[in-house]
DNA sequence: ATGGAGGCGCACA
DNA sequence: CTGTGCGCCTCCA
């Protein structure tokens, strides 16, 4: 406990990793569950930088708009999409989430 | 220790 | 609803 103290990029992950399926939550959403309201971007940076061994759900993270953050690596975006579609996440026509019925309800 | 950069959020118009 | 500008904070070199 207090012999080490978890980065943000550990609360992150592991706070990324409780998302349930079929639901998605926004940047700032976790930011704010690891007490950290103003950190919503180092969320996205931790994703950006997360290793290709990770077993986190990343692409249920999508900024406050429902939309999926436009990323450099053109493809992964599409990916991203396509994942959540499996679990039963429905997107709008703009390629946007309907947060009001997927957002992750802490 | 300092500087630069980042998959954002919010207020305004 | 969308676009723009600014700020919060941490991480890496």
């Amino acid at each position: 406990m207090d012999s080490g103290e978890p980065s943000l990029y550990e609360l992150i992950y592991d706070m990324v990793c409780s998302i349930p399926e079929g639901k998605v939550a926004t940047y700032g959403q976790i930011a704010r569950l690891i007490g950290r309201p103003r950190n919503a971007r180092q969320v996205g940076y931790a994703l950006a930088a997360l290793p290709e061994d990770h077993e986190v759900p990343w692409q249920r993270v999508v900024n406050i708009k429902g939309e999926i953050s436009p990323r450099k690596q053109a493809g992964y975006d599409d990916y991203q999409r396509i994942l959540l579609e499996e679990e039963g996440v429905e997107f709008n026509p703009a390629g946007r989430i309907y947060l009001k019925q997927f957002l992750w309800d802490v």
